[in-house]
DNA sequence: GATACGCTCACGACGCGTCATGGTCG
DNA sequence: GCGACCATGACGCGTCGTGAGCGTAT
């Protein structure tokens, strides 16, 4: 019946397809341990959940932030151990982590908003060598 | 007496500094031939002009944006050659290509918009998860 | 058994960092 | 001729794209 996977599985394609990012990078991101597939199928088909599916949106989101994938994959370790109770000191220590990405974000955001300046300029510059060009003619 | 460098030309640790650019990516800008520098000594180092140092600073500017080196190389060959009169017909290819350009720079920029409203959630659930751990501690 | 889908290598591109080794300038 | 500066060449890295060659599901 399509694309209908068994039960609530995906496999690679399946959630290739709704994220829109390659079978490549499913791939990859399970190799480098960023988003190994929770299950296998008899023939070796990775099978995703909904779970992971979510999982791939935060990636992509702080990937569109120019993030690696190392940081990534820090930052996500850190959100999970954050999840489950911990004793007084580890969890201060995970605060502290979380604190320093936090910050990181932060001066990403900045950046982006400098490189949306510089995107107007280019583009004013652009239009510029146009009409330019254009009235000359 | 330091840095400074025979008349109004700069070698190419001067640019670098003034830029805050390395000697390697210099270095990989001219093999590309993307910021040839104007001349050379007799022993082989490379002298930069003030011209060229704007140039890299167009650069800069450019792949701030996201705009990979190939891509640079093609905008500012086109600029330049719209500068220098040319036969009607090349002048029309050339702003053909602009309009392209232009085009690309607008799809950048609204990916940065998009990027920027993405660090805004990032940041959110990254405080959230601050906070709440906070509170349950 | 055809067809779509998946698997594992393995090589390539981009934008440099990073040696290693040796030449040039003041 | 010393020390700062520069040259080329080669390899490495991160993040995949792009096959090749072969197995799996329906």
């Amino acid at each position: 019946m399509g694309r209908r996977t068994c039960g609530t599985l995906l496999k690679i394609g399946d959630v290739a397809e709704r994220a829109g990012v390659s079978l490549r990078t499913l791939r990859h991101y399970d190799t480098i341990g960023l988003l190994p597939p929770t299950g296998r199928s008899e023939g070796g088909f990775r099978l995703y959940t909904e779970e992971d599916y979510r999982r791939l949106q935060i990636i992509q989101g702080m990937k569109a932030l120019g993030w690696s994938l190392e940081q990534i994959t820090e930052v996500l370790y850190t959100l999970a151990e954050l999840e489950a109770p911990q004793t007084p000191a580890r969890r201060a220590a995970l605060l502290r982590e979380l604190a320093v990405h936090t910050t990181e974000a932060d001066q990403q955001r900045r950046r982006l908003a400098e490189g949306l300046r510089r995107a107007d300029r280019l583009i004013e510059t652009l239009q510029q060598g146009q009409t330019r060009a254009t009235e000359v003619a």
